[in-house]
DNA sequence: TACAATGATGATGCCAAGTC
DNA sequence: GACTTGGCATCATCATTGTA
């Protein structure tokens, strides 16, 4: 059996770094590793990750399999002073937080751009409305530029044109996390409707969370809406939120117009495009959040922005006077 | 001071349970 | 069985803290 660390150093081996510990762990088969520091090496793996995390933990003498940490829901292997995470290797990198669409969009854009060696004309064709980007020769993605509250995921440039475009799927019911912006607002109306009744706060007994009786959806001003959606950067004339889960099918190039048309499904420039489904706020509980009551010192209540549809369902089982399994308090 | 570790937050997707 | 909802898993990124 191999001497762990601490031993190796009292009886004076030298210590075994990250690179050893990938070198292992290759030789064992596990071949897809990402070094998140000197110290945290992740192991990306298809299937049951529990069970890699038991037969890893075996495999390696001396490991350690911690069970609480905050890096993975699983925990995670000590093993020669190195932490071990087992992560899906499916959810990593772009895909893993719905970047894909934007990606894909750029791809296709770029792949045309490419083909035809000249500046082309794109036009979006949604539902309700089509918008034409003129003389384009980039599509790039922007989406992790968030900084003084940008909202774009793509911009299309060319010739002196800028546009800027947000990117939602069509099955996206979440707009964004609210707990920094709204953490004021959501506690005046916490407040306000425990005075009236309306809604209970109790301390969860085994732990230091706090969890509320009923969900609350609280409507937002257009104003509001408008900066939440469309940030800074996104201008009617010059981009606008495209509403689209993407495919190969969306995209069609006529040479001889030199248009590239892409399909999508709604094209949103103002509040009023949203109609009946405009954003709410939802104050819900989720106890791995420090949240809007934090500086409370009460965890695990989370304000989020989303569709109305999101929470329709129980508006119109209250308006029926028979409520869903837990209902929502709307204000 | 630089780097690593840790914690908080924003974001997306999935799934179990409740209801019709 | 289909649909809705709440809860949670998981990711990236950024800020803060700790340490050599």
């Amino acid at each position: 059996m191999e001497l762990i660390g601490a031993r190796r150093l009292l009886e004076g081996q030298p210590m075994v770094n990250i690179v050893d510990v990938e070198k292992q762990l290759k030789g064992l088969g596990y071949k897809n590793l990402r070094r998140e520091s000197g110290k945290t090496l992740k192991v990306l793996v298809d299937g049951n990750r529990q069970e890699v995390m038991q037969r890893l933990t075996h495999q390696l003498p001396g490991a350690k399999h911690i069970r609480t940490t905050v890096k993975s829901s699983i925990g995670h292997i000590e093993y020669e002073g190195i932490n071990l995470l087992i992560k899906p290797s499916a959810v990593q990198g772009r895909a893993a937080y719905g970047l894909g669409n934007e990606d894909l969009l750029a791809k296709k854009i770029n792949q045309v751009l490419t083909t035809v060696g000249k500046p082309i004309n794109i036009i979006f064709a949604g539902s309700n409305r089509s918008f034409t980007a003129s003389n384009i020769t980039e599509a790039q993605t922007v989406g992790n530029d968030t900084t003084g509250f940008k909202k774009a995921d793509i911009r299309l440039t060319g010739q002196g044109n800028v546009y800027n475009f947000s990117l939602k799927k069509d099955n996206a019911e979440y707009w964004e996390s609210a707990d920094t912006a709204f953490r004021s607002e959501a506690s005046i109306i916490i407040t306000k409707l425990i005075r009236q009744g309306k809604v209970r706060l109790r301390k969860d007994p085994t732990s230091k969370v706090y969890r509320l009786d009923r969900s609350i959806a609280a409507s937002l001003h257009p104003e509001e809406i408008h900066h939440l959606v469309f940030g800074t950067d996104i201008k009617p004339n010059t981009g606008g939120v495209l509403i689209r889960t993407f495919s190969d099918d969306d995209f069609y190039y006529d040479a001889e117009k030199n248009e590239l048309t892409i399909q999508v499904t709604k094209i949103l420039i103002d509040v009023a495009d949203f109609g009946d489904n405009a954003p709410v706020v939802l104050i819900r509980n989720d106890a791995t959040r420090a949240g809007v009551l934090a500086d409370k010192g009460m965890r695990g209540i989370r304000a989020m922005i989303v569709s109305a549809s999101r929470v329709r369902m129980g508006e119109k089982k209250a308006q029926g006077q028979k409520l869903l399994r837990s209902s929502i308090v709307y204000v």
